[in-house]
This record gives structure tokens, C-alpha cells and sequence, in this order.
DNA sequence: GTATGTGAACTATTTCACAGCT
DNA sequence: AGCTGTGAAATAGTTCACATAC
């Protein structure tokens, strides 16, 4: 068993990579060294080919790496070539806003349901969804085969909804809502706290003497 | 010099801790232990103890934490006693939808400005705010004291834009478009990356088998 | 000569475990 | 007895450095 643990921070780094590789193959660049790589995106080189070395050995020595190829790999590894449903649970200013953000849609993911509480908010459209009652999840994640739940409710209903959608069978939940869910160990949470990202520039602000003391985040500079 | 590096991941969890201080303080409880806290929040009990640490003695021996102590030191730590000014560059799908966003206000932190490239945008109002012209952010920041910028255009614009923030003054970036920014050290950049967050997602879901190769991040459970 | 792939070294972060306080 | 505060141990993640491949 020589199965390595990956670190999370890896799969996001791919997708970095992934990125400018697209870029750099529109720019009909053929290949690109780790360190060239590393460069156009603030990291390492030995971090380049760790992170790519989770997965196989995609290098040519002495020359580096296909872009095209590399771009394929990359894209097969992270599932670009698939597409998921995914319903937005919350109508309200942040959820209306994702139902109709167009850069989900560039990733393969598409919104085809929404729900809200709220009976004033039941049967408004945004974009070309209309707003379901609460109570028809479950049935709408079964027929329309959701991937992906997105919670955009108030902190005291996310739970609640967490675990509406963990029984109805969905897998991944991205919560905007600022609490800690609660949820079995196969079910994948990424939280987006905008107000946490603000927050903490905050603290930054307060105690501009600190910074030195902290550690940056994922992708430090040299 | 006894100065400990502050990890970052312990500033946004000082966050999380006083949001759930604030939840109990008005349940009228008095006092909580670090395993208790821990608990809510999904943490460690070591873990609390030692990020409140970072920052000196809290708690009594034998007893706990009293919760509206805690509570005030922990937003005398953060800042939250304080307001910032924020400009919204952007004002796009995305953007728009930031400048209206409620949540910021409810953290301190008020949207004063926004600007477009694109003079179609122009003049346009979104809540109170008037869109301006890009070119009169750098006298918007000195004039208005804007402490913090949030960059909600497209990749291929954001550099720019983050230039333009730094030179005029701006210390702290909130990014959401879906690139690497190059900044001078004193510049305190969030990223916020929708799209990475729900591509992480297909990754899980093309991959289940893989998911527990997978460290967990910030949080995981015991 | 140049650049990969990867153990080994290093650094950061989390968890353990316990002395000491109330 | 119960719980904090904190060194020490354990674990995770990053960077170095070099043998190896082209």
C-alpha cells in the first residue's frame, strides 16, 4: 500500500495550474518547465512537481512539461469534463445573486433548482428558475439527480437544511451561511464565509504591527 | 524575543469562536470550558486553548471561560469594535450584488464606492452607491479613507485593478476573480474563489473512491 | 545541459499530556 | 475534582537537493 495522503491544498493548487495552462495553450506555447509554471503562479517549483506527482509523472526530463497534455491530464484528474445539477437553497439577496452567476455554469455546474421558506419568495424566477417551497427538496434531488446543494439561508436555518440535503442523498454542500455544519463523514462542505474573509482584515487593520507574526496563507511567496 | 508566530487559520477561527460566545452569551450562560466550545464549533479542546494563547490568559483553572469576557476580549482582538470604509471594483453580476450585500454592514463594514471600466455602468445605482468612473479611484480612496478593496472583475483585469488599489494606498484585497495577484508583502490579500470552491466539489464526486486519501482542511473532526 | 521525480530535511500546525491553579 | 496553559510529541505540508532521464 504505498497510497500517499494528498493534502486539500493540492486539488486546489490543480486547479490553478489548470487555469494557466488553458491560458498558455491559447497562447499556442507547446511546453513549460515546473519552475516556469511555479513562477506564473507565486509557488515553488518542487511544490509544482509534488502536486503533480500525487497523481502520475506527466514530464518529459530535461525538457518539462506538454501544456496540452498536461491541460488533459489535469482536466480528466479534476472531472472538467463532467457536468453536475445543483440546487441553491435560500432566495434571498446572496441566493438570488448565485442562482444567475454565470461562472458556475464556465464550470460545469449547473443550477436547476432553488427553493426558499418563505412563501412570499415561492414562484419568483431568476434567470429561468423559479423558486420552489422548501418542503420539495427531497423530491426535487431525487428527479432531478442534484449533485450539489448550495446553502444561502440564515445561520440558523443552514443546519436544518444540511441535513434536509444530506437525507435526500446530496453529497456536496457548499455553505455561504457563517456557522459550523455538522454532517456525516462522506459528505463534502466547502464554506464560503464572505463576511470571515472580511473579517479578518479586520484584524489586520487593528494590529498592523502583527502581520509579521503571521503566517501567510495556502500560496506564500518566496 | 518571545513573539510566536500566529498561524492564520487561528485568526479565522477566533472568529468562529466569538460568533458562538455571542450565541450563548444571549442564552444567558455564564461560563464554558475550551472542551465545550471545541465541541460546538467542531474543534479540539487543545486547539482553543491554544489560539486563545496566542493572545494571553483567558480562562480560570478549575472553571472555564466566562463568556462575555472572552467575548470582549476576542472583539478587542479582532477589531470588531471598529468600522472600515470598503470600495466594490466591479460592478458586474457579481459585483453588484456585493454592493447591496447585507452581510458587511452587519461586520463593520460599509461599501462607500464602486467603479466600472465600462461606461454603459456608469451613473448606474445599485442601493445608495452611485458607480464611478475607474479612472477616480485613486482621489476616492484618499478622500473617502477606503481601507479595503474588493476586486470583483474579470482575471484578465484584476491585476490591474489590485495595482491601481495598492498604489493609491489600499492595504487589504478581497479577490474574487479567479487569478493570482502579485502584491508588495504589507498588502494583506483574501482570496474568494467561487468557482474553486464548487470545482473542488467535482473532484470529490468524479473521485469517492479517492475522498479519503484526502486530508480535510481547516477543521476537520476528531 | 536541463529539468523531472522523489526521499530527506525542514517548517508549520495540531494534538497530547500533565503540572499547576482555583 | 475540574479545567487551564503550555512544553513536548505527533502529524501535516513545503522546500531542498540530488540521482536519474532525456
Amino acid at each position: 500500500m504505498s497510497i500517499k495522503k494528498i493534502p486539500e491544498s493540492t486539488i486546489s493548487r490543480l486547479f490553478v495550474y489548470l487555469r494557466e495552462l488553458s491560458e498558455l495553450s491559447k497562447l499556442n506555447i507547446r511546453t513549460i518547465s515546473s519552475s516556469e509554471l511555479g513562477e506564473r503562479v507565486n509557488l515553488n517549483d518542487a511544490q509544482v512537481r509534488k502536486d503533480l506527482g500525487y497523481f502520475g509523472q506527466f514530464g518529459i526530463s530535461g525538457s518539462g512539461y506538454d501544456i496540452n497534455e498536461l491541460k488533459a491530464a489535469l482536466e480528466k484528474i479534476l472531472g472538467k469534463d463532467k457536468t453536475w445539477n445543483v440546487a441553491v437553497i435560500g432566495a434571498g439577496h446572496l441566493g438570488s445573486a448565485l442562482i444567475t452567476y454565470p461562472g458556475f455554469q464556465q464550470h460545469g455546474l449547473n443550477v436547476v433548482t432553488a427553493f426558499d421558506a418563505d412563501v412570499k419568495k415561492i414562484g419568483k424566477r431568476f434567470g429561468g428558475i423559479t423558486i420552489q417551497p422548501a418542503g420539495e427538496l427531497p423530491k426535487a434531488v431525487k428527479e432531478k439527480k442534484i449533485a450539489i446543494g448550495i446553502i444561502a439561508v440564515p445561520a440558523k436555518d443552514a443546519q436544518e437544511v444540511a441535513n434536509s440535503l444530506v437525507k435526500s442523498g446530496v453529497e456536496c454542500i457548499l455553505n455561504f451561511a457563517p456557522t459550523v455544519l455538522s454532517v456525516p463523514e462522506n459528505v463534502k462542505v466547502n464554506n464560503v464565509d464572505l463576511s470571515r474573509a472580511l473579517e479578518t482584515f479586520s484584524y489586520f487593520l487593528v494590529n498592523p504591527a502583527l502581520s509579521g507574526r503571521v503566517n501567510k496563507a495556502v500560496s506564500g511567496k518566496k
